[in-house]
DNA sequence: ATTGATACAGCAAAT
DNA sequence: CTGTATCAAT
């Protein structure tokens, strides 16, 4: 970056041009003074726009340079977007600027001060699925019954105490259970130091106590950042928060910095990864925010749609008030289609989008959102039936899939041996006779000497020595050569392609290998061509971490968005948390019933009916002129038929916004389950899945029964009044 | 030590 | 239903 870039003189395009077309209060937003704010953005209410042009305004009006700010976001797709927007408004090179995600912002900021942190240069990052199987393994070492402490809820233990900024030893714990928890997480935090390993979490906070403990350090990034701007404002946790008014400088008192925060709080749906929608309140209070600028025009949807997200969201009881309006006419009403099961919905939306491809719409401009990712088989199997190009997000990640979690073990062993994670999952695949019991063996050394595994290794000869011998020998290959040459060993040396090749399935595997190599070159070429090297300097004075492990840092932050037929015209398909900030002509939200959307599991929570709402709230915005609601009478779940009632989310909208698709629901003949026998049939008077009335507990459907003539009791599910089971002889129903 | 079969548990969202 | 854990047999 050259001075010449950096200087507003240089600039051809005038302020004018960049703030035209902005509304009142969007123009408000982007030229508020230089102080702290807090912008309350609703849905479609043009809030990224707002965020890049206040970013170009203040680069261009010369008040701050591109290198002075720091931008931070919640997802890769959002920062990547933002880059390219501000690439359009200005003629910078945004190589080097600080926009990107809270956690790809602390891994970049831990591995230029990794001493400082306590860390390896090569230090590797744990995803959930590594994060499991290393408290797995410290739950062993220290003989902790799992059946007590399953190894899933310790996680999430260990993760929200994070969340809130908390290492073992500030945790409260006065009961034995607590205590062992406690325990667990001490004992685990203290074996991913020796491994040289940090989970998601450990990379916010470790870059937070790094800024606290680190006078000079803090310093310098007080002195360089004195713009920092976050968007989602409302999905930031109590450590993020923390780490901001760090930055800010605020926690010493003397806030030196400016904080330019853009929320909403009625999309809040990241509670249960320690998202705190209290923090907007806070930041109020602790910048003393004078006036919170609301974006309320919304510039997205048709007056049906928003007027249905308003209904719902009115419902909420927390909220810090904004009605969203719209001057586009009121467009089409919103569809709303009763399927007779999962399949049927999926066969009735495979129908509509096909329809509306032939009326011209885009297959990428249309969405299909479901709640949980379970939901997708069944509509990918009546896409994938007709021929009609889909693109998944989420599930099964590229990264996440078993063969390139192999690759990658391979691959972090060379930049980092004591990562046991890796090694353990490598260190017998393909199999090389180390089984079990050699491995515990490796495991006491491991623990007597207080080492890692692979010191450990080190001692030993014969199966064990050979695989050190192996991963050695690659380490060796592998210096001077370009980063997709190093993917290629790691699949070939490691004998992974071979082993597949040997596989009855494998031509999937080794396909997938292979696309790792490709992963690898563009990364490479992104990132101007640098060459493996211990370290580096760019142009800035910063130090540049050896590519391979960029590389495996991308892998675990973001190890989605790697999907084959990128540029292809493909339907969307992804979950309502997916699609935030995001926007189609055309939007179906499927499965609205009671147990999935509200989920079941949110009803156990404080406050997690209303995240629930928020979540339908955002899936309604994201659409511009169609939206289709749909449910199912019944639907495969956990491999077992359930009958649902539909969301309570339906009837919170207005019915003059609605166009039933079927005002009177087909009654198809439900199978018998096996359970039902046929002597039994004769008594009972209702069928399995047929709605019905109660008099106390309202709108139900039958689920299953048990008993003879005298004696009949029926299950009903009645939603929100739940599960309940009536005896036949008592009850009041009535048919619907 | 490896393999293959069978039992069993869990099963919402994502950086 | 599906992925993982366990166990008996090779």
């Amino acid at each position: 970056m050259t001075d010449q870039t950096t200087a507003p003189h240089t600039y051809a395009t005038s302020s004018d041009s960049l703030l035209a077309g902005l509304n009142n209060k969007q123009l408000e937003a982007v030229t508020l003074p230089n102080q702290s704010a807090l912008i309350l953005a609703g849905a479609g209410s043009g809030k990224t726009r707002v965020l890049t042009t206040r970013i170009a305004w203040l680069i261009q009006t010369g008040q701050i340079s591109p290198n002075g700010l720091l931008a931070v976001t919640f997802t890769n797709k959002a920062a990547k977007e933002m880059l390219t927007r501000l690439t359009t408004m200005l003629p910078i090179n945004t190589r080097g600027m600080w926009v990107g995600t809270f956690h790809g912002l602390c891994n970049r900021l831990l591995r230029a001060h990794h001493r400082e942190a306590l860390l390896p240069a090569t230090f590797q990052i744990l995803d959930t699925a590594d994060q499991l199987s290393a408290i797995k393994r410290v739950m062993k070492l220290m003989n902790v019954d799992d059946e007590k402490f399953p190894p899933k809820q310790v996680q999430g233990y260990i993760n929200s105490c994070k969340d809130e900024g908390m290492r073992a030893h500030s945790v409260d714990a006065y009961d034995p259970h607590s205590q062992k928890l406690r325990e667990i997480f001490e004992e685990y935090d203290k074996q991913c130091q020796r491994e040289g390993v940090a989970d998601f979490a450990e990379l916010l906070l470790r870059c937070y106590e790094l800024l606290e403990r680190d006078a000079n350090i803090r310093q310098h990034y007080q002195n360089r950042f004195k713009y920092v701007l976050v968007d989602e404002f409302q999905d930031t946790n109590r450590l993020q928060y923390q780490w901001l008014k760090l930055l800010a400088g605020h926690a010493q008192g003397n806030q030196r910095n400016c904080i330019f925060a853009v929320g909403d709080d009625d999309q809040s749906i990241y509670a249960f990864r320690g998202a705190r929608v209290g923090n907007m309140r806070d930041f109020e209070q602790d910048f003393a925010i004078e006036n919170i600028v609301k974006l309320e025009q919304n510039y997205r949807s048709h007056s049906n749609i928003l007027d249905a997200a308003n209904a719902i969201i009115t419902h909420n009881r927390n909220r810090l008030g904004k009605n969203l309006w719209t001057s586009a006419g009121a467009g089409e009403p919103v569809r709303v289609y009763q399927a007779y099961n999962d399949i049927d919905e999926a066969n009735f939306i495979v129908e509509e989008i096909q329809s509306l491809h032939r009326d011209g719409v885009d297959l990428s401009d249309i969405a299909m959102l479901y709640r949980s990712n379970a939901q997708s088989r069944v509509i990918e199997h009546a896409l994938f039936s007709v021929g009609l190009p889909y693109r998944v997000y989420g599930g099964l990640r590229f990264f996440e899939r078993a063969e390139i979690k192999h690759a990658l073990a391979y691959m972090r062993l060379m930049a980092n041996p004591n990562d046991d994670t890796a090694l353990l999952r490598v260190i017998n695949f393909p199999t090389r006779g180390i089984g079990a019991r050699s491995l515990e063996q490796l495991q006491e050394v491991a623990r007597q000497n207080d080492t890692s595994l692979w010191e450990a290794a080190l001692l030993n000869t014969g199966k064990i020595g050979s695989f050190v011998t192996l991963i050695k020998q690659m380490q060796e290959e592998s210096i001077g050569i370009s980063l997709p040459e190093v993917a290629e060993l790691a699949t070939t040396l490691s004998g992974l392609k071979t082993f597949y090749q040997g596989e009855k399935e494998g031509e999937d595997r080794i396909a997938n290998l292979e696309e790792l190599v490709s992963a690898a070159t563009a990364f490479m070429n992104q990132d101007l061509g640098l060459r493996i090297e211990q370290s580096d300097v760019d142009e800035n004075g910063e130090i540049v971490q050896s590519l391979l492990t960029q590389f495996l840092g991308h892998a675990s932050l973001e190890a989605g968005e790697h999907q084959a037929d990128v540029g292809r015209d493909a339907l969307q398909l992804m979950t309502v948390h997916a699609a935030k900030g995001l926007e189609f002509k055309a939007v179906f939200i499927s499965g609205l019933e009671e147990g999935l959307c509200p989920h079941e599991q949110s009803l156990y929570e404080a406050n997690g009916l209303e995240e629930e709402r928020r979540l339908m709230y955002v899936a309604v915005t994201r659409a511009r002129e169609r939206l289709y609601l749909s449910h199912a009478q019944s639907r495969m779940l956990h491999g077992q038929v359930r009958y649902g009632i539909p969301s309570r989310f339906l009837d919170e909208i207005p019915e003059e916004l609605l166009k039933r698709l079927n005002a009177k629901p087909v009654a198809k003949p439900f199978f018998q389950t096996a359970s039902s026998s046929s002597e039994q049939k004769s008594a009972m008077p209702w069928k399995i899945g047929q709605q019905v009335g109660h008099g106390k507990f309202g709108q139900g459907v039958v689920v299953s029964y048990e008993g003879n003539a005298d004696d009949l009791r029926i299950q009903i599910n009645f939603g929100k009044e739940g599960m309940k089971w009536l005896a036949l002889e008592y009850a009041k129903l009535e048919a619907l």
